[in-house]
DNA sequence: GGCAGAATGTAAACGATGTTAACACTTCAG
DNA sequence: CTGAAGTGTTAACATCGTTTACATTCTGCC
């Protein structure tokens, strides 16, 4: 199911680097950042090793691609839920759902694919936070944007909401991504730090 | 060095297993997980590399030595940092700032050692966040405590109160190692996100 | 249409790695 | 003193990332 299927010629696989960037996301999702390989990748994708060194400098160069793949799930995965969100006729507890969803969403994928979240954001030079996650990041900002238009967020948080926010998910889902966390602990945690997020940005 | 001179004798290093633990955080320190190896360990302490398996099940056992090592050190700096604080005249004033002196620690020891700290929260089995980082934690619960006493954290806020500043706190630091936040930025991210907080856990 | 050159694959090889097996020396309890 | 447990070495294996040399296919130009 993985392995791509050859075309007629033995030469020229066709999608060679989006096929090894998707290889390496499933690697990553089995066995964690030690199982993404050169050679266990093109084994994947039915290839010899050197011929990745067409499509990617090095390994290191491979997974930069194979985590900013992950981001982009990530944030297709918060959008997506954050659309499931049903339509309230009080608007801003539509908007409040709105951005809890978004947050329980980031936090369940770091929960159910504590791999993939342990490679998405993996070291990376030179790339501040909106580019490094450029789908979630815009979807945090219309949430505080609707809020401060409803007036639910004061326009002096405007600036520092967002990192506050991130920062705190972000910790949170790091924290049970690395099993840091008891299991028996971490329904409690979770509530606790969202809750936490919600009043420091509605409040006052 | 960094390499320990042998005893007399040719066999029986003496003091392999904590000397290999430290060999691999200075390796870990210069140039990430990726420089964490046994064979590279074992030359630094001038020894072969099967000699390390008779105290190291494997590179896995070993890594998940240093990551506590490192977490070790990481609780000492922030304690050695809260005790630099000045004393001040207002009891209230004085909690505050070595509640901020744990926070910076925590952050500063993240952005100037990020290779450390990304090792340090590697992920590992069955352990809780207290248990992971035993002297961190113990330290902000003194903090904590503190605050209820007098009477500047309400009391219903205790208990979720240490896991709101330590992932918020956790995110900031991971952030910041990754280099997610352009570095013009950093500055203002932290005070943000450290007041952020302190208000949570302070006010009302 | 055919052909040069770019693009993209293979095969073979190199050094470094984690790990194991077989062996050697040291230490120490009896 | 002796044997067993502890601790180190040497040699070897499979696998890894990467490079070099070569083969095939695709593409644009005459």
């Amino acid at each position: 199911m993985l392995t791509l299927q050859r075309k007629g010629s033995d030469y020229h696989h066709g999608a060679l680097k989006s096929a090894a960037i998707l290889a390496g996301r499933n690697l990553v999702e089995g066995g964690g950042l030690q199982a993404l390989g050169i050679r266990r990748v093109a084994t994947q994708i039915g290839v010899t090793a050197p011929a990745l060194y067409r499509h990617f400098a090095s390994l290191e160069e491979l997974l930069a691609e194979v985590s900013c793949y992950i981001r982009a799930e990530m944030g297709e995965f918060m959008m997506s839920r954050r659309n499931q969100v049903k339509k309230s006729r009080d608007i801003k507890k539509y908007e409040i759902d709105k951005f809890r969803a978004i947050g329980d969403a980031y936090v369940d994928f770091a929960d159910k694919h504590p791999q993939l979240f342990e490679v998405a954001f993996i070291h990376h030079q030179n790339q501040s936070i909106g580019e490094y996650n450029e789908l979630a990041w815009q979807i945090l900002n219309e949430s505080l944007d609707n809020f401060v238009a409803l007036g639910m967020t004061p326009k002096q948080k405007r600036e520092t909401a967002p990192l506050l926010a991130w920062s705190s998910v972000h910790g949170l889902a790091t924290l049970i991504a690395n099993r840091a966390i008891a299991p028996a602990e971490v329904k409690f945690f979770r509530a606790a730090v969202m809750d936490g997020v919600q009043d420091a940005l509605l409040k006052k």
